[in-house]
RNA sequence: UGGGUCGGCAAGACGGUCGCGUUAGUGGGGUUUACUCCGCUACCGAGGAACGUCCGGGCUCCACAGAGUAGGGCGGUGGGUAAUUCCCACCCGGGGUAACCCGCGAGAACAGUGCAACAGAAAGUAAACCGCCUCCGGUUCGCCGGCGGUAAGGAUGAAACGGUGGUGUAAGAGACCACCAGCAGUCUGGGUGACCAGAUUGGCUAGGUAAACCUCGCCCGGAGCAAGGUCAGACAGAGAACGUUGAGGCUACUCGCUGAGUUCUCGGGUAGACCGCUAGAGAAUUGCGGCAACGUAAUUCCGAGAUAGAUGGCCGUCACGCGCAAGCGGACAGAACCCGGCGUAAUAGCCGGCCCAUUCA
Protein backbone atom coordinates (compact mmCIF):
# COMPACT_ATOMS: atom_id res chain seq x y z
CA UNK A 1 0.00 0.00 0.00
CA UNK A 2 1.13 3.57 -0.57
CA UNK A 3 1.10 6.51 1.34
CA UNK A 4 0.21 9.88 0.24
CA UNK A 5 3.87 10.94 -0.62
CA UNK A 6 3.83 7.84 -3.12
CA UNK A 7 -0.13 8.79 -4.44
CA UNK A 8 -1.42 10.75 -7.75
CA UNK A 9 -4.18 12.38 -7.14
CA UNK A 10 -5.40 15.10 -9.29
CA UNK A 11 -6.88 14.37 -12.68
CA UNK A 12 -4.72 16.74 -14.39
CA UNK A 13 -1.70 14.49 -13.28
CA UNK A 14 -3.03 11.51 -14.92
CA UNK A 15 -3.89 13.24 -17.98
CA UNK A 16 -0.06 14.78 -17.79
CA UNK A 17 1.51 11.72 -17.90
CA UNK A 18 -0.83 9.39 -20.12
CA UNK A 19 -0.24 12.20 -22.56
CA UNK A 20 3.02 13.28 -22.51
CA UNK A 21 4.78 10.35 -20.54
CA UNK A 22 6.78 7.31 -22.15
CA UNK A 23 4.77 4.14 -22.54
CA UNK A 24 5.73 0.51 -21.83
CA UNK A 25 2.96 -1.88 -23.01
CA UNK A 26 2.60 -5.86 -21.77
CA UNK A 27 -0.03 -8.13 -22.22
CA UNK A 28 -1.06 -7.18 -18.51
CA UNK A 29 -0.34 -3.26 -18.17
CA UNK A 30 0.18 -0.42 -19.86
CA UNK A 31 2.78 1.66 -18.07
CA UNK A 32 3.50 5.56 -18.44
CA UNK A 33 6.19 7.50 -16.43
CA UNK A 34 7.97 11.20 -16.54
CA UNK A 35 10.78 11.54 -14.41
CA UNK A 36 10.57 13.94 -11.57
CA UNK A 37 12.99 15.59 -9.01
CA UNK A 38 11.64 14.34 -5.88
CA UNK A 39 13.50 11.33 -5.39
CA UNK A 40 10.80 9.02 -5.36
CA UNK A 41 7.88 7.61 -7.64
CA UNK A 42 4.71 8.75 -7.18
CA UNK A 43 1.64 6.06 -8.89
CA UNK A 44 -1.61 6.62 -10.13
CA UNK A 45 -3.46 3.29 -10.66
CA UNK A 46 -6.41 3.35 -13.66
CA UNK A 47 -9.04 0.13 -13.96
CA UNK A 48 -11.20 0.62 -16.65
CA UNK A 49 -14.54 -1.09 -16.46
CA UNK A 50 -13.43 -3.65 -19.08
CA UNK A 51 -11.36 -5.18 -16.52
CA UNK A 52 -14.30 -6.72 -14.40
CA UNK A 53 -17.31 -5.66 -12.00
CA UNK A 54 -16.53 -3.92 -8.99
CA UNK A 55 -15.00 -6.69 -6.55
CA UNK A 56 -12.71 -7.89 -9.75
CA UNK A 57 -11.38 -4.18 -9.84
CA UNK A 58 -10.79 -3.60 -6.76
CA UNK A 59 -8.63 -6.63 -6.67
CA UNK A 60 -6.04 -5.70 -9.02
CA UNK A 61 -5.98 -2.13 -8.35
CA UNK A 62 -5.01 -3.87 -4.82
CA UNK A 63 -2.52 -5.99 -6.12
CA UNK A 64 -0.78 -3.13 -8.56
CA UNK A 65 -0.33 -1.27 -5.59
CA UNK A 66 1.11 -4.04 -3.38
CA UNK A 67 3.47 -4.23 -6.42
CA UNK A 68 3.77 -0.79 -6.62
CA UNK A 69 5.21 -0.53 -2.96
CA UNK A 70 7.79 -2.46 -3.74
CA UNK A 71 9.00 -0.65 -6.21
CA UNK A 72 8.28 3.06 -4.31
CA UNK A 73 12.08 4.37 -4.57
CA UNK A 74 13.40 2.31 -7.67
CA UNK A 75 13.62 5.52 -9.56
CA UNK A 76 12.56 9.40 -9.55
CA UNK A 77 9.51 9.69 -11.31
CA UNK A 78 5.69 9.73 -11.79
CA UNK A 79 4.08 6.60 -12.90
CA UNK A 80 0.53 5.55 -14.22
CA UNK A 81 -0.69 2.11 -14.67
CA UNK A 82 -3.44 1.02 -16.61
CA UNK A 83 -4.70 -2.39 -16.15
CA UNK A 84 -5.97 -4.63 -19.18
CA UNK A 85 -8.50 -7.24 -18.92
CA UNK A 86 -5.82 -9.78 -19.00
CA UNK A 87 -4.50 -8.62 -15.71
CA UNK A 88 -7.72 -9.86 -13.94
CA UNK A 89 -7.32 -13.95 -15.47
CA UNK A 90 -3.71 -14.24 -14.00
CA UNK A 91 -2.29 -15.56 -11.09
CA UNK A 92 -0.39 -12.96 -8.43
CA UNK A 93 3.13 -14.60 -9.53
CA UNK A 94 2.28 -13.62 -13.38
CA UNK A 95 1.44 -10.18 -12.60
CA UNK A 96 3.88 -9.46 -10.08
CA UNK A 97 6.89 -10.66 -12.38
CA UNK A 98 5.07 -8.78 -15.19
CA UNK A 99 4.39 -5.84 -13.52
CA UNK A 100 8.28 -5.05 -12.29
CA UNK A 101 9.51 -6.13 -15.66
CA UNK A 102 7.82 -3.49 -17.23
CA UNK A 103 8.63 -1.27 -14.90
CA UNK A 104 12.22 -1.92 -15.69
CA UNK A 105 12.15 -1.56 -19.20
CA UNK A 106 10.77 2.30 -18.21
CA UNK A 107 13.45 2.83 -16.65
CA UNK A 108 16.23 1.75 -19.29
CA UNK A 109 13.96 3.48 -22.06
CA UNK A 110 13.48 6.78 -20.24
C1' U B 1 -38.03 -43.49 6.52
C1' G B 2 -39.48 -41.23 1.71
C1' G B 3 -41.82 -37.18 -0.89
C1' G B 4 -43.78 -32.27 -0.56
C1' U B 5 -44.62 -27.33 1.43
C1' C B 6 -43.53 -22.93 4.30
C1' G B 7 -40.00 -20.29 7.15
C1' G B 8 -35.38 -19.09 9.73
C1' C B 9 -29.80 -19.00 10.45
C1' A B 10 -24.98 -18.41 8.37
C1' A B 11 -22.01 -16.22 4.42
C1' G B 12 -15.34 -20.58 7.37
C1' A B 13 -11.77 -19.93 11.66
C1' C B 14 -6.82 -18.82 13.40
C1' G B 15 -1.81 -17.16 12.75
C1' G B 16 2.71 -14.77 10.40
C1' U B 17 4.51 -10.74 7.51
C1' C B 18 4.10 -6.10 4.75
C1' G B 19 0.56 -1.99 4.26
C1' C B 20 -3.91 1.80 3.92
C1' G B 21 -8.26 5.13 5.91
C1' U B 22 -11.15 7.80 9.94
C1' U B 23 -10.98 9.19 14.99
C1' A B 24 -8.39 9.87 19.73
C1' G B 25 -3.74 10.55 22.29
C1' U B 26 1.32 11.95 21.75
C1' G B 27 6.15 13.93 19.50
C1' G B 28 8.16 17.10 15.73
C1' G B 29 8.25 20.68 11.31
C1' G B 30 5.98 24.88 8.51
C1' U B 31 8.28 31.96 13.06
C1' U B 32 2.73 32.38 16.61
C1' U B 33 -2.97 31.41 16.22
C1' A B 34 -5.90 29.10 12.64
C1' C B 35 -4.70 25.49 9.38
C1' U B 36 -1.52 21.90 7.40
C1' C B 37 2.50 18.10 6.80
C1' C B 38 5.52 13.92 8.81
C1' G B 39 6.33 10.08 12.76
C1' C B 40 4.63 6.74 16.95
C1' U B 41 0.59 4.25 19.88
C1' A B 42 -4.56 2.59 20.43
C1' C B 43 -9.67 1.56 18.76
C1' C B 44 -12.61 0.67 14.65
C1' G B 45 -12.97 -0.21 9.30
C1' A B 46 -18.33 -3.56 3.25
C1' G B 47 -23.31 -6.77 2.20
C1' G B 48 -27.42 -10.14 2.53
C1' A B 49 -28.06 -8.69 -1.29
C1' A B 50 -23.63 -3.04 -0.02
C1' C B 51 -26.32 -4.44 -6.59
C1' G B 52 -30.41 -2.78 -10.11
C1' U B 53 -32.10 2.48 -9.18
C1' C B 54 -38.06 0.06 -9.89
C1' C B 55 -41.40 2.29 -5.87
C1' G B 56 -42.12 4.98 -0.94
C1' G B 57 -40.25 8.57 2.65
C1' G B 58 -36.65 11.73 5.48
C1' C B 59 -33.34 15.86 4.31
C1' U B 60 -32.00 20.42 1.03
C1' C B 61 -33.34 24.45 -2.31
C1' C B 62 -37.16 26.62 -5.27
C1' A B 63 -42.79 30.82 -2.12
C1' C B 64 -42.95 27.22 5.50
C1' A B 65 -45.67 24.68 -1.96
C1' G B 66 -50.98 27.86 -3.34
C1' A B 67 -55.59 27.11 -7.27
C1' G B 68 -57.03 24.94 -12.01
C1' U B 69 -55.85 22.18 -16.57
C1' A B 70 -52.85 18.71 -18.86
C1' G B 71 -50.03 14.42 -17.63
C1' G B 72 -48.80 10.16 -14.61
C1' G B 73 -49.76 6.29 -10.92
C1' C B 74 -52.94 2.96 -8.20
C1' G B 75 -57.58 -0.30 -7.97
C1' G B 76 -61.62 -6.71 -3.52
C1' U B 77 -62.37 -5.45 2.09
C1' G B 78 -60.41 -4.19 6.90
C1' G B 79 -55.97 -3.02 9.37
C1' G B 80 -50.33 -1.66 9.92
C1' U B 81 -46.88 2.33 8.82
C1' A B 82 -43.36 8.41 8.28
C1' A B 83 -45.13 6.58 3.56
C1' U B 84 -46.04 3.13 -0.49
C1' U B 85 -47.58 -0.01 -5.87
C1' C B 86 -44.96 -2.66 0.58
C1' C B 87 -46.63 -5.85 4.88
C1' C B 88 -50.61 -8.59 7.78
C1' A B 89 -55.52 -10.72 8.23
C1' C B 90 -59.87 -11.81 5.72
C1' C B 91 -63.27 -12.22 1.13
C1' C B 92 -63.96 -13.88 -3.94
C1' G B 93 -62.13 -16.80 -8.13
C1' G B 94 -58.65 -20.75 -9.84
C1' G B 95 -55.14 -25.06 -8.83
C1' G B 96 -53.67 -29.11 -5.42
C1' U B 97 -55.53 -35.61 -1.78
C1' A B 98 -53.36 -32.04 1.71
C1' A B 99 -49.90 -28.50 4.00
C1' C B 100 -50.25 -24.60 0.76
C1' C B 101 -49.86 -21.79 -3.77
C1' C B 102 -51.60 -18.43 -7.68
C1' G B 103 -54.52 -13.58 -9.28
C1' C B 104 -51.07 -6.70 -12.29
C1' G B 105 -58.92 -8.99 -8.29
C1' A B 106 -62.77 -1.25 -9.81
C1' G B 107 -66.74 -1.17 -14.25
C1' A B 108 -72.31 -7.98 -13.23
C1' A B 109 -68.51 -4.89 -20.59
C1' C B 110 -76.82 -2.47 -18.65
C1' A B 111 -72.70 5.06 -21.13
C1' G B 112 -70.19 4.95 -25.83
C1' U B 113 -66.31 3.40 -29.54
C1' G B 114 -63.31 -0.63 -30.94
C1' C B 115 -61.02 -5.74 -31.36
C1' A B 116 -61.27 -11.33 -32.05
C1' A B 117 -55.66 -14.90 -36.13
C1' C B 118 -56.98 -19.85 -38.23
C1' A B 119 -61.32 -22.55 -38.87
C1' G B 120 -66.45 -21.81 -39.68
C1' A B 121 -72.62 -20.41 -43.18
C1' A B 122 -72.37 -16.99 -39.20
C1' A B 123 -67.98 -13.84 -33.89
C1' G B 124 -73.53 -10.42 -32.30
C1' U B 125 -80.04 -5.16 -33.12
C1' A B 126 -77.83 -11.79 -35.70
C1' A B 127 -77.26 -15.23 -39.31
C1' A B 128 -79.68 -20.57 -43.39
C1' C B 129 -73.66 -24.07 -45.67
C1' C B 130 -75.51 -29.13 -45.07
C1' G B 131 -79.99 -30.99 -43.11
C1' C B 132 -85.54 -30.98 -41.89
C1' C B 133 -90.69 -29.22 -43.55
C1' U B 134 -95.44 -26.93 -46.02
C1' C B 135 -96.75 -25.07 -50.73
C1' C B 136 -96.03 -24.24 -56.28
C1' G B 137 -94.01 -25.94 -61.07
C1' G B 138 -91.62 -29.83 -63.84
C1' U B 139 -90.53 -35.17 -64.21
C1' U B 140 -87.44 -40.19 -67.79
C1' C B 141 -91.09 -41.40 -61.16
C1' G B 142 -84.65 -41.81 -59.40
C1' C B 143 -85.73 -36.88 -58.42
C1' C B 144 -84.98 -31.60 -60.05
C1' G B 145 -86.10 -26.26 -59.69
C1' G B 146 -88.52 -22.19 -57.03
C1' C B 147 -91.27 -18.82 -53.01
C1' G B 148 -91.01 -19.51 -47.93
C1' G B 149 -90.67 -21.73 -42.69
C1' U B 150 -87.09 -23.73 -39.20
C1' A B 151 -81.41 -22.92 -34.70
C1' A B 152 -83.94 -29.71 -32.88
C1' G B 153 -79.49 -32.36 -35.65
C1' G B 154 -74.37 -32.09 -38.52
C1' A B 155 -69.84 -29.51 -39.17
C1' U B 156 -65.84 -25.20 -37.10
C1' G B 157 -63.82 -22.96 -32.94
C1' A B 158 -60.97 -20.86 -26.89
C1' A B 159 -66.00 -19.08 -27.35
C1' A B 160 -72.10 -20.18 -31.38
C1' C B 161 -77.80 -16.45 -27.59
C1' G B 162 -79.07 -21.86 -20.95
C1' G B 163 -79.45 -27.78 -19.57
C1' U B 164 -82.72 -32.28 -19.11
C1' G B 165 -87.57 -34.18 -19.92
C1' G B 166 -92.32 -33.12 -21.88
C1' U B 167 -96.51 -30.32 -24.44
C1' G B 168 -96.85 -28.60 -29.17
C1' U B 169 -96.04 -28.44 -34.71
C1' A B 170 -95.95 -29.37 -41.62
C1' A B 171 -91.04 -29.30 -39.48
C1' G B 172 -89.46 -26.55 -35.36
C1' A B 173 -88.42 -22.95 -31.50
C1' G B 174 -88.88 -20.69 -23.67
C1' A B 175 -93.95 -20.66 -28.13
C1' C B 176 -95.71 -23.16 -23.46
C1' C B 177 -94.92 -26.43 -18.77
C1' A B 178 -91.89 -28.98 -14.69
C1' C B 179 -87.19 -29.36 -12.38
C1' C B 180 -82.11 -27.56 -12.39
C1' A B 181 -78.28 -23.78 -13.44
C1' G B 182 -77.63 -18.63 -13.96
C1' C B 183 -79.30 -13.25 -13.71
C1' A B 184 -82.03 -9.06 -11.54
C1' G B 185 -85.20 -7.00 -7.57
C1' U B 186 -87.14 -7.27 -2.51
C1' C B 187 -87.01 -9.18 2.48
C1' U B 188 -84.74 -11.79 6.83
C1' G B 189 -80.32 -13.33 9.52
C1' G B 190 -74.70 -13.06 10.30
C1' G B 191 -70.23 -9.88 9.61
C1' U B 192 -66.83 -3.12 10.92
C1' G B 193 -66.59 -4.58 5.72
C1' A B 194 -65.54 -7.22 1.04
C1' C B 195 -69.18 -10.91 1.35
C1' C B 196 -71.95 -15.28 3.07
C1' A B 197 -76.61 -18.14 4.23
C1' G B 198 -81.88 -18.48 3.59
C1' A B 199 -86.78 -17.00 1.71
C1' U B 200 -89.60 -14.81 -2.15
C1' U B 201 -90.86 -12.38 -6.87
C1' G B 202 -89.71 -11.52 -11.98
C1' G B 203 -88.81 -11.96 -17.17
C1' C B 204 -87.42 -16.73 -19.60
C1' U B 205 -81.23 -15.98 -20.66
C1' A B 206 -78.11 -11.61 -20.75
C1' G B 207 -71.27 -14.24 -24.97
C1' G B 208 -65.62 -12.65 -24.45
C1' U B 209 -62.06 -8.59 -24.07
C1' A B 210 -60.87 -2.49 -19.92
C1' A B 211 -52.06 -5.36 -18.78
C1' A B 212 -57.92 -1.69 -25.95
C1' C B 213 -59.69 3.41 -25.88
C1' C B 214 -62.77 4.87 -22.13
C1' U B 215 -65.67 5.72 -17.35
C1' C B 216 -65.55 6.05 -11.92
C1' G B 217 -62.89 6.64 -7.24
C1' C B 218 -58.33 7.82 -4.68
C1' C B 219 -53.17 9.69 -4.82
C1' C B 220 -49.10 12.77 -7.02
C1' G B 221 -45.89 20.60 -7.16
C1' G B 222 -40.56 20.49 -9.22
C1' A B 223 -35.52 19.33 -8.87
C1' G B 224 -31.90 16.55 -6.40
C1' C B 225 -26.00 15.56 -1.74
C1' A B 226 -22.64 17.34 -8.53
C1' A B 227 -29.05 19.04 -3.28
C1' G B 228 -27.45 23.20 -0.53
C1' G B 229 -23.90 26.33 2.20
C1' U B 230 -18.93 28.60 3.77
C1' C B 231 -13.94 29.94 2.56
C1' A B 232 -9.79 30.52 -0.51
C1' G B 233 -7.91 31.47 -5.29
C1' A B 234 -7.66 32.84 -10.68
C1' C B 235 -8.69 35.97 -14.96
C1' A B 236 -10.07 40.64 -18.66
C1' G B 237 -13.10 42.13 -20.48
C1' A B 238 -15.51 43.78 -25.24
C1' G B 239 -19.87 44.08 -28.45
C1' A B 240 -25.20 43.38 -29.50
C1' A B 241 -30.51 42.56 -28.16
C1' C B 242 -34.57 42.75 -24.56
C1' G B 243 -36.22 44.85 -19.74
C1' U B 244 -39.99 48.14 -13.59
C1' U B 245 -45.64 49.59 -19.62
C1' G B 246 -42.23 43.65 -15.66
C1' A B 247 -36.32 40.83 -17.46
C1' G B 248 -35.58 36.33 -15.31
C1' G B 249 -37.32 32.51 -11.86
C1' C B 250 -40.99 29.15 -9.44
C1' U B 251 -44.04 23.89 -13.53
C1' A B 252 -45.64 21.39 -19.33
C1' C B 253 -49.66 25.40 -19.67
C1' U B 254 -53.06 29.23 -17.31
C1' C B 255 -53.51 31.85 -12.80
C1' G B 256 -50.95 33.43 -8.71
C1' C B 257 -46.19 34.75 -6.30
C1' U B 258 -41.49 37.10 -6.72
C1' G B 259 -38.98 41.74 -8.52
C1' A B 260 -33.55 43.38 -11.88
C1' G B 261 -31.26 41.55 -14.56
C1' U B 262 -31.30 37.96 -18.70
C1' U B 263 -29.76 36.03 -23.54
C1' C B 264 -26.29 35.68 -27.67
C1' U B 265 -21.25 36.30 -30.03
C1' C B 266 -15.83 36.77 -29.40
C1' G B 267 -11.92 36.32 -25.78
C1' G B 268 -10.12 34.57 -20.87
C1' G B 269 -10.22 31.62 -16.22
C1' U B 270 -11.45 27.74 -12.49
C1' A B 271 -12.81 22.84 -12.10
C1' G B 272 -9.12 23.52 -4.55
C1' A B 273 -10.48 22.98 0.76
C1' C B 274 -14.25 22.59 4.57
C1' C B 275 -19.40 21.86 6.27
C1' G B 276 -23.57 18.79 4.80
C1' C B 277 -21.55 13.28 6.74
C1' U B 278 -23.70 9.92 9.95
C1' A B 279 -27.25 8.35 16.83
C1' G B 280 -31.19 6.94 13.54
C1' A B 281 -39.01 6.32 11.56
C1' G B 282 -31.81 2.70 15.07
C1' A B 283 -30.69 -2.63 17.14
C1' A B 284 -31.26 -6.61 20.86
C1' U B 285 -33.83 -8.82 25.14
C1' U B 286 -38.05 -9.08 28.22
C1' G B 287 -43.10 -7.58 29.69
C1' C B 288 -47.97 -5.87 27.99
C1' G B 289 -51.92 -5.17 23.81
C1' G B 290 -53.15 -7.52 19.01
C1' C B 291 -54.95 -13.83 15.10
C1' A B 292 -51.02 -11.07 12.63
C1' A B 293 -48.34 -7.01 10.28
C1' C B 294 -47.26 -3.90 14.21
C1' G B 295 -47.64 -0.76 18.56
C1' U B 296 -45.90 0.32 23.45
C1' A B 297 -42.85 0.32 28.22
C1' A B 298 -38.29 -0.88 30.68
C1' U B 299 -33.20 -2.25 30.34
C1' U B 300 -28.88 -2.80 27.54
C1' C B 301 -26.14 -1.72 23.16
C1' C B 302 -24.39 1.36 19.27
C1' G B 303 -17.49 2.75 17.21
C1' A B 304 -17.00 2.66 8.01
C1' G B 305 -17.50 7.79 6.25
C1' A B 306 -13.48 7.25 1.62
C1' U B 307 -13.05 11.32 -2.76
C1' A B 308 -8.00 8.56 -8.84
C1' G B 309 -11.80 6.87 -3.76
C1' A B 310 -9.33 3.22 2.67
C1' U B 311 -11.71 -1.36 4.54
C1' G B 312 -6.16 -4.86 1.88
C1' G B 313 -1.51 -7.83 -0.74
C1' C B 314 1.38 -12.29 0.00
C1' C B 315 2.19 -16.91 2.82
C1' G B 316 0.81 -20.86 6.22
C1' U B 317 -2.26 -24.13 9.53
C1' C B 318 -6.98 -26.28 10.84
C1' A B 319 -11.99 -27.34 9.76
C1' C B 320 -15.80 -28.10 5.24
C1' G B 321 -17.04 -30.34 0.20
C1' C B 322 -15.41 -33.52 -4.00
C1' G B 323 -11.84 -37.45 -5.29
C1' C B 324 -9.11 -44.34 -4.19
C1' A B 325 -5.09 -40.86 -4.11
C1' A B 326 -1.61 -36.87 -5.47
C1' G B 327 -4.74 -32.90 -5.23
C1' C B 328 -8.62 -29.51 -6.41
C1' G B 329 -12.54 -26.16 -4.84
C1' G B 330 -15.45 -22.07 -1.73
C1' A B 331 -20.59 -18.56 -4.93
C1' C B 332 -23.04 -13.83 -6.04
C1' A B 333 -20.76 -9.67 -5.46
C1' G B 334 -17.84 -3.81 -2.91
C1' A B 335 -20.51 1.59 0.88
C1' A B 336 -20.45 7.10 -1.82
C1' C B 337 -26.53 11.55 2.12
C1' C B 338 -29.66 8.20 5.13
C1' C B 339 -33.81 4.88 5.95
C1' G B 340 -38.39 1.40 4.50
C1' G B 341 -39.76 -1.95 0.52
C1' C B 342 -39.61 -4.57 -4.18
C1' G B 343 -36.86 -7.01 -7.91
C1' U B 344 -32.61 -9.48 -9.55
C1' A B 345 -27.76 -12.55 -8.69
C1' A B 346 -25.74 -16.81 -6.29
C1' U B 347 -23.92 -21.88 -3.09
C1' A B 348 -21.33 -25.37 0.21
C1' G B 349 -24.27 -26.11 4.48
C1' C B 350 -27.32 -26.07 9.19
C1' C B 351 -32.13 -25.75 11.94
C1' G B 352 -37.42 -25.79 12.57
C1' G B 353 -43.09 -25.89 11.69
C1' C B 354 -46.83 -28.23 8.83
C1' C B 355 -48.96 -31.92 5.06
C1' C B 356 -49.20 -36.74 2.42
C1' A B 357 -47.58 -41.82 2.04
C1' U B 358 -45.30 -45.94 4.50
C1' U B 359 -43.35 -48.97 8.79
C1' C B 360 -43.56 -50.12 14.05
C1' A B 361 -46.20 -49.63 18.81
Amino acid sequence: MLDRAHRLALPTDFRRITRRGTKQTSSLVVAYAIPSDRGLSRFGIVTSKAVGNAPTRNRVRRQLRAIAWEARDARSADIVIRALPAAATVTWDVLHADVLKTLDRLNTSA
